[in-house]
DNA sequence: CTGAAAGCGCTTACAG
DNA sequence: CTGAAAGCGCTTACAG
């Protein structure tokens, strides 16, 4: 049995005044020429407290027409035990700034399309309901953001997101400068033929163009040779004694991954064959050894700023809402930090 | 340039009917003597599809209607770092559920009272916009709980919360029998005196008081002698080599605590003593060991179903939305699971 | 079967 | 300095 809660009429009845004016009071507006006599603010206070008296915040917002809602979509839920490490520091940072700016956050977890999760649902953006969105996670194909940008649906991609012929918003990590350092690491300890091991069968994407970039980058500058059979395309299980053994015999001293699912199949096969991690081969993560690896820890990799970028991309998203739509400053690209790890020492196999 | 949201007015301009059609045709309001033409209902359809319509939540609230939205609030951030592990499965039970009931979730992190969270702010009880909402983490006092219940406002709080007189839905976890089990255990192997120390000053609250009535619970049905001095309440900062020496000198020969922190400090001085855990002194801690403990792996204790519990208490609140008000099964309390590990083992100093 | 209207509880111009 | 009114975008009786 909900009593039902006394409105600003009642207020305003109270105390003989307008409702608008209870408005006025309550919110303290008593700037430029609104003024409300201290008699009038008093008969208004003590009306609300004696009627007990709390404003409806839902009223509140659609007469202020903003319901200071930010919306935050993955297309997998946002708390999978598997991405545990990796998803939480950029939640930190967009609760962080979404509580400084104040705004609440609407988590979008309604399963749309038979049973998954899409932005649109029969062609309906289900975003709406927030004033913009933060899209974060895994990388699905350009068509839905490409039908946001068109709509013109207020957003910000955390992680590059390019395509062509659009300003898509977004705050990245730096993987071309954080790649060509960890290749600028491993030159400067000896190693001059390193191969880049990568999934063969996922969609292509800004991050692994990214590292691929880099790794092509330290090369020109470095003028190490550029081999093409050192850019190895293969998935994890294509991993094997034989494979390696093929890539050994091509004077390779160190392995690049993106995914550190294969450092430890890359471990196992190594073990194998009687060689141990750095001693005889070097490894280096173009990514987060984050804590995960229990393991394995001590990676050689770059940590990825994933609070920070949670934090400016809540700061972006909110600039474009107030319609600061220049195009500067819509794409952000903040650096990752070299971590240099234990997985690399000079190669022995010269 | 953001273009206006469209409208329910607008799609019922395309369509060629009245506002409150479309609001029937969405809602599916095809019951009672509301029928509407198949014609027609394509018509809205159409034009809802084109002009990329989505209801405003917040209008749709004002109206008195559900927005399938739960909230979830929590006095401090929700993802803190040091809370990391402790939060997240709950927070994966409740994504869980609310996705596989088709709810979303509404976060609330703006700041109300002077950068602090609470419910109310200036009275205000910011949780209206959603239908109802899971309150979690640490505990303020009754206050504000009072407030809600009496105002009617539909939430489960995760974690037992009992306020005399009323009757405040909760999902807990059984503190009581699991701190009757580490007992127990502790007896098995021998040991008769269990000193048990706790916070001394913080607000006295339910979890706390389980596990004290599981302790004294626990010595009833054991028979074990029950010695008020070894329900010590102190701080971390209070326990030192003479504290300690103290209680062995009462022949002591094992230690309850409830926070992970009282593990390393009470190591750090066993130390300082020449003792060694378990052999010297048995420890367990009435809570979860969680993984976060790095350096104290293998902690005896138990786990707390918190998944579970995110999920259950989800239910239980979708069920309360529902006007599902039977008193009965709205305060649910979930087993623990006993943890053996390897604090704890016969006492040697008999 | 469908439309016109009132109302949810606020805020914000706009008049006095 | 204060009041009357319109409007935010919906839903739900109530008439036809």
């Amino acid at each position: 049995m909900r009593k039902r809660r006394s409105t600003q009429a009642d207020v305003a009845a109270l105390a003989h005044v307008s409702p608008a004016i209870v408005s006025l009071v309550i919110n303290g507006h008593m700037d430029g020429n609104v003024r409300i006599s201290a008699q009038t603010r008093q008969r208004v206070w003590d009306a609300i407290r004696e009627l007990g008296y709390v404003a409806n915040p839902v009223a509140r917002k659609l007469a202020g027409s903003q319901n200071r809602l930010l919306g935050v979509f993955t297309y997998q839920a946002i708390f999978p035990l598997e991405y545990h490490d990796f998803y939480y520091p950029f939640l930190i940072g967009i609760e962080e700034e979404a509580q400084a700016q104040d705004y609440d956050l609407l988590l979008f977890t309604r399963p749309t399309t038979n049973g998954k999760r899409s932005i649109y649902k029969e062609g309906i953006n289900s975003l709406q309901m927030a004033d913009g969105a933060l899209l974060l996670g895994v990388y699905q194909g350009p068509d839905e953001i490409t039908q946001l940008m068109q709509e013109g649906y207020p957003f910000v991609y955390v992680g590059r997101r390019d395509i062509p012929g659009m300003n898509i918003p977004y705050v990245a990590a730096d993987y071309v400068a954080a790649t060509v350092q960890v290749v600028e690491y491993m030159h400067s300890l000896g190693h001059r033929r390193i191969a880049y091991l990568s999934k063969q069968d996922r969609i292509p994407y800004e991050a692994h163009y990214d590292r691929q970039s880099g790794y092509l980058l330290a090369h020109q500058r470095l003028e190490m040779v550029l081999d093409e059979r050192l850019l190895i395309a293969c998935d994890l299980e294509a991993i094997t004694p034989a494979l390696l053994q093929q890539y050994l015999s091509l004077g390779v001293t160190a392995l690049l991954f993106e995914d550190i699912s294969y450092a430890h199949k890359l471990l196992n096969v190594t073990k194998q064959m009687g060689m141990s991690v750095p001693h005889d081969l070097s490894f280096a993560l173009l990514g987060d050894p984050l804590n995960e690896t229990q393991h394995l820890t001590g990676m050689t990799g770059f940590s990825i700023p994933r609070r920070e970028m949670g934090k400016e991309a809540v700061h972006l998203l909110i600039n474009l809402l107030q319609g600061n739509n220049s195009l500067k400053g819509q794409q952000l690209t903040l650096p990752c930090t070299f971590m240099k790890g234990n997985t690399v020492m000079p190669p022995t196999h010269l």
